[in-house]
DNA sequence: AAGTTTTAGAACTAAATGGTTATGTTGCAT
DNA sequence: ATGCAACATAACCATTTAGTTCTAAAACTT
């Protein structure tokens, strides 16, 4: 799985409320199917899939114990998609940040001369 | 819309690539709905469907400037998704130190005692 | 007034998602 | 070996999603 494709699957994992349910039971120890699927109005079969659809993002992992499946859940996708927010933070910050210089500086340019262009024309530089 | 269905809008906006991408351009700056569309090999009409499940989800705003809807990042979704994922990750890491008291308790046990049941047990608690 | 640019909407399609019920499968218990 | 418990798989269905093309609307340009 390349990184993006992992970043599709933990963002869609963590898209529907069930499972982001389940993560939240799973955040406090290891739970089987059974348990996990008892506080939800659904079946079992369609709490593992959800359980898959977690598994496939690398979100949940699994161990036996006799008929049992206990789940855990994992931290290391949950880093990566942290990180990918922490990522673009930073860069609208920065973005915020040059809008501020630039508007001081056209404060200046318009106090200096007068008119001073489309302050919104900042958007197209790709620098 | 409730705080879980602004997760589900929001999770579920960054589970695509295309509009992964399309924020992080517009992290660079505002761009109109063309300017958007151009690195990719979709069509104009499948971009402005990105941009509205974008808008929708409160990650993109839009202003006016003759023809074009300049489009713009939204932070504070985005510090919700970081908050939710923050949240999650102290609580499993409580978990870890909890098992980690446990394990030494167990270890301890083992020495003064015998045998000392299965260390796994500890998942089933509710505290 | 007519044409062009930019964007949105409608109608359609294929595939994915989230659920169901019914049925296997696996491993313990009697 | 028979049965029960925990879980998975299969087959199905409805809805949503991500894309398409074609068309319409809004606002500028000449």
């Amino acid at each position: 799985m390349t990184p993006s494709e992992r970043l599709d699957a933990t963002f869609s994992a963590l898209a529907d409320p069930t499972r982001r349910a389940i993560l939240a039971r799973l955040a406090l120890g290891e739970a089987s199917v059974l348990e996990l699927a008892e506080p939800f109005a659904m079946s079992q079969p369609a709490v593992s899939k959800h359980l898959k659809v977690l598994e496939r993002a690398g979100l949940v992992s699994r161990s036996r114990d006799a008929q049992r499946r206990p789940c855990r859940i994992e931290i290391d996708p949950l880093a990566e998609a942290t990180d990918w927010l922490a990522e673009y933070r930073k860069l609208w910050e920065a973005n915020f940040a040059r809008l501020d210089t630039l508007l001081e500086e056209l404060k200046a340019d318009a106090a200096a001369h007068g008119s001073a262009g489309n302050p919104t024309d900042f958007t197209t530089r790709e620098d």
